[in-house]
Formats: structure tokens, sequence, C-alpha cells
DNA sequence: CTGAAAGCGCTTACAG
DNA sequence: CTGAAAGCGCTTACAG
């Protein structure tokens, strides 16, 4: 059931079945119903979408690749909005969304071997196969939360003030012991001043130096620590354990998550927050607000920055100008979490 | 850049290369790695899918429609770890998961325009327009939660026996002031005699079967509040408002998210909860054990509901057996928010 | 182990 | 307004 079927049925050439479905401005109305109506009569659902990828040039996917699998990805709720924002974004302009995972074991690469338009990279090194795999094939892409990548348009949130600004609120709040919770980067309880940012990721180093310098101002000099993993892990929880054995008056905690789980661990020792411990997270998950008590962070706009990824990634596939970098505003959003400081 | 650019640069024939890059074991592995090694001098990243899906007429993708919107879906977290749960299992077998969105403003319908080799409908009428299209194309799909449609595999949960348990729960904690809170079907504080189920969701019908079987024990008769809706809207919004009123001393929810509606609603008021007003959810979403007091729900395993609808889908892609329906346990998890009733 | 032939189902200029 | 020609880039049997 092609259309030639169609075409031969109603002895036109196929080329006339092909313009009733795609250009409708190429026959005349009364043509155009008649193979419509043959077409719907023998059961044939219109042209085959993998042939016409083939002859335009063009799918109508595009991929996205998440820092780990979508599994892992999806237990997130920042990279959920994420993926969320920018599917609508990209439905408004006719574009479907394929979730690339990283290679199986089958063999299978998605990056290498899905048909596709583009792709948007979210919070990937720019060492990881997907993205190498993209480029390679020299596909339009989008980096968004990665490392600068030469040639490649680049989306992210502005870490630095977001991170300033909170680290600013607890100088104000009289705070001088201070400890900084981080992932994607191994430091135990160690003083600052230890802590290479080399091997940091943007985001991260971008917001260290931004609580850095916030709390220079009162010359506060707080202590790190952090995992090697990207998330929370056995090694993070032990470190904050330790942590709590002689708490700061503060954390400031790389995500709102990572803040809920030193909350949680404060609560099991009987520390208050915010009488005793002030935590402020970053991202404003939807979960900060509603937990007990409410969670004082900094806000990133995930809508506009799933926005901004879609559309640099669509005006690269309607070929027109290069977009321009772009640094999302963040702002402190302050809830119950923080207090003065007890000492 | 093609099969044929690296042929004639080695003098080679084109399915040669085509072999080195699909079937390894037809060439000598010497030859093999003379192309592959030209193919990444000249920059080539391999058989281009696009040509490749039609060849093979396999695109390695599956489709997934959601009840509205990707955008709308993802923000209900029982809808995102049902995505995650399939996109898993679905990468595992090699296959991608592309996000289909209803048609759009520009024409474009991605369960008719995109090339994929089957699709998961997620709660969905069969009248809707994607899952139409996906049939007139012949695609294997699986429809989970949603109404049957003969020759359509189904998944789903076991709505009623959660539900019973639920109901049980709060006629052995002596409640018989009970109002129901649903979705999906017009009720306005209605005693349950008056309501209609014809029309009714098999989700919502399984729930309030269980529901009322549960109540019907102590011969407590429910009232009944809904939207036409099928999420929370300002309808819904207003019937909890007038229920709270004169308020019931216990509340069957039909999902978590409206059963914490019903909690702020109550707070507002100065209703306590569960002191005086126990409330009941569904689904077991993340935020049930999270909030204060934390939600009595029902649990429904939405790993398991995405492994079962992917496996039924891979299974008919391998045209294996067909997949029986299935049924998914539920199971009520009582916490905080529901207790013995004040009268 | 290698290659010539046929085909996957469509669309894009272009000529009439 | 309609159609014959060429082509999109690959793979699947099959013959040597």
């Amino acid at each position: 059931m092609t259309l030639k079927t169609i075409a031969e049925h109603l002895g036109v050439s196929r080329m006339t079945v092909s313009n009733a479905f795609s250009r409708p401005d190429q026959l005349s109305e009364d043509l155009r119903a008649r193979i419509l109506s043959a077409a719907e009569e023998l059961g044939y659902a219109g042209p085959d979408p993998a042939a016409r990828a083939l002859a335009r040039g063009r799918t109508g996917v595009v991929g996205m690749v998440l820092t780990n699998s979508p599994r892992d990805a999806f237990t997130d709720d920042v990279a959920v909005g994420f993926v969320r924002a920018v599917a609508g974004s990209l439905a408004d302009a006719g574009y479907s969304l394929v979730l690339l995972h990283s290679s199986g074991s089958n063999g299978v690469v998605p990056a290498r071997d899905i048909a596709m338009d583009g792709a948007i990279i979210y919070s990937c090194s720019p060492a990881a196969s997907a993205f190498t795999a993209l480029r390679e094939r020299r596909l339009p892409i989008v980096n968004v939360e990665g490392l600068p990548v030469p040639g490649v348009p680049d989306i992210g949130i502005d870490n630095a003030t977001g991170a300033y600004q909170a680290a600013e609120h607890l100088v104000k709040l009289g705070h001088t012991r201070v400890a900084i919770v981080v992932a994607a980067l191994d430091a135990d309880n160690a003083p600052a001043s230890e802590i290479s940012l080399e091997t940091a990721s943007p985001t991260i180093a971008g917001r260290l130096d931004g609580w850095m310098r916030g709390l220079q101002q009162a010359g506060v000099v707080p202590t790190i620590l952090g995992t090697p993993a990207l998330e929370m892990d056995e090694i993070l929880r032990e470190r904050i354990d330790r942590m709590l054995d002689d708490p700061p008056t503060a954390v400031l905690a790389y995500s709102d998550l990572v803040a809920l789980e030193v909350m949680d661990r404060a609560r099991d020792r009987g520390i208050l927050v915010p009488e005793q411990l002030s935590i402020v997270g970053f991202d404003d998950n939807p979960i900060a607000a509603r937990v007990s008590p409410a969670l004082t962070t900094v806000r990133q706009d995930i809508d506009a920055k799933g926005d901004a990824a879609a559309h640099a990634l669509l005006s690269l596939l309607r070929e027109e100008t290069p977009v321009s970098p772009q640094r999302l505003p963040t702002a402190l959003v302050v809830r119950a979490s923080t207090a003065h400081s007890p000492s």
C-alpha cells in the first residue's frame, strides 16, 4: 500500500498523489478530493514518513541527550522541567523530541543511529560519546549547561550571580561558619583554599565562584564537601554526616535535593533548621516550597532555559544567523530555612 | 559524503562498505579495518539513519503519546515516572522514545508523520486523533490506562482493589460521612446514587467501584464531587470549597495531587488533618511521603507499569505471541493523613 | 569473501 | 494543472 497503489487505482501518476498529500496547491481541489477519498477507502494512511524523511532530507525529529540515561535524568525535577519546556517549544514549531539514551549493550548508539534533524545536549561532557557522535554527523546541536565547545551554541544560567546572592544573604544574617556541599567535585570537608577548580564543571565552578565571592566580603572561608559522583551518593552522605558532627551554622548546597538531604540528616540529629543551622539550596525545585521549613534557594527559570535551547536549535535548523550564547538570570528566593546565626 | 564516497575512494563496492558498518561478519577483518579508517579519515559518520530506516523498514524509534501534550503530562510525577520507566526498558532493547505531541497549528501530526516502529498510548481516548492516526498506519501499539480497544494490548493497574482497601480503611476508622473527589466526571456534591458511571473512564470507574464497595460494607453512602476536566481546575476547586463548608470526616481523592489540594484548602480554613478530616489519595506520588502530614494513599507501581508497557510493545515488534492484558497490583499505604472519625 | 542488481517509498525540480 | 525522470542513501537476497 503505497502512493503507487493509489495512483494506479485512479489512473494518475504517483506524483499527483504525492502532491495531493504534500502540496495541495499543485492540483485541482476536485482531483485532490478524489485522491484523498480513494486513499481513505483503500486504507492508505499517507506518505510513509521514513521514505519522506529520506527524500526530503528532514525528519521532523529533534534529539535530546541527557546527562545520564533518561532513566536517571527523569528522577530530577529540574531536568524534567527542562525536557518539558523544550518539548513544548519544539512542538509549537512542529518538531517532536526523541530521548537519546547512551549506547546500550546491544550496539545501538542512538546519537549515531537515530534519524533526526538536530539535537539538544543537556549537561554533558563534550567527551561523552553521544556528544562526539552528534558532532561527527555534523548535525545542528545546542549545548545546555555544558563546557563551552567552539562552534556550538551555548545556553546556561548565570550560576555565579545567584550563588553570590545566596552567600551574601548568609553573611548578612551573621554567619561565619559556613559549609558548601557540592557534587561532581571530590572534597572531604576541606578548606576552600585546598580545592582545585580546574576539573570542576562550569556549573559547579560558576556557583563556587559566586559563593566564595559572597562570603569573602565578610572574610568567611567556607569548608567544602563534595563527591566525585554527579549526584547524591553514599560518599557525600557520609561526608555530610561528618560535617554535622561539628556543624557549621549555615550550609550552601549545590541543589535543592542535596539541601533537603542535609535538612533530613540535621533533623535526625536534633539540629534545628533554621534556628541552629541555616540551609540554602539551588534550583527552586518544585519541592523546595512544599517542604517544612520551606527552603531558601536560588531560582532558575527552567521554562526559559528550555525555550531558549529550543529556539536556539530552531534557528540553527532554519539556518538563520548563529545564536549568541545565553546566560539566563538567577535570583535568591528567601523562605524559612535560613535565619540569623545562633552564635 | 555517502557510502559511495568511501567505496570509490577505496575501489570497493558500496555494498562492501555497507557490510563493514552493518554486517562485520561479511568481510575480512583486514578489509573492514581499512574501510573504517578511511571513513574516519574522510569524516564519514556511518550509514545515514534515514536511508537505513527506509531500506530496513525499521527505525529504532518508538512513539509515546501522552494524555495531553508532553508539556502538560510532564507536570505530573506519575506520568513522568511512567515515561521514565518506559524509556529505560526500551533503551535496554535498543529503542529510543519519541514524544508525540498532538497536532500543532502547523499541520504536523506526529502520530501520522513521524517515522517509528510502534507506539505506546498513555491514558488517551480511543477517539483521540493520535490514536486513530496510529491505527490507520497499522503500527504495533499498546494502550495504557485507556478504554479497551479490540485488537490492542492493554496495560493498566487494578484500580478497584486499591480503592476498596482505601475505603475499607476509612470504614474501620469509623467514618460515616465520606466525600469522593474525582476528575473526568461531572458531579457537584451529589449523592453517589445520582452519578452515572457510563461516561466515566475505566480508571475512574474502577476506582469508584472499589470505593463504593468498600463503603457499602458499612452502609456508608458517599457524596461525590468532580469536574469534567481531566485535571484539577477551577470548577473542582470551587466544589471542594463548597464541600468544606460542611465538611465530611473523610475524603477519598482520585489522585495525590487532588488530595493535597483538599489538604491545603482544609488547612486554610483551620480544619485539622487528620484530627477533623482524614484524607486518602491515590498513586503514591513521590510527594505524598514528603508532605506534612504524610499522605495515606494507594500505591501503584509505576516502574512495573512502564516495564510492562515496554515489554508488551517489544513482543509485538518481535512478532511474538500476542500479549495478554495486564492488571498490575495496587495497595494501600497508611501514613499520617488518616485517623479515627471525630464523631 | 566480494559485488552487480533490484528495491525501500517518497519528493524535487522541470518540462509540457 | 499534470506527469516522466532522476535521485534521496542505504540494505537485502543472490550469484560468483
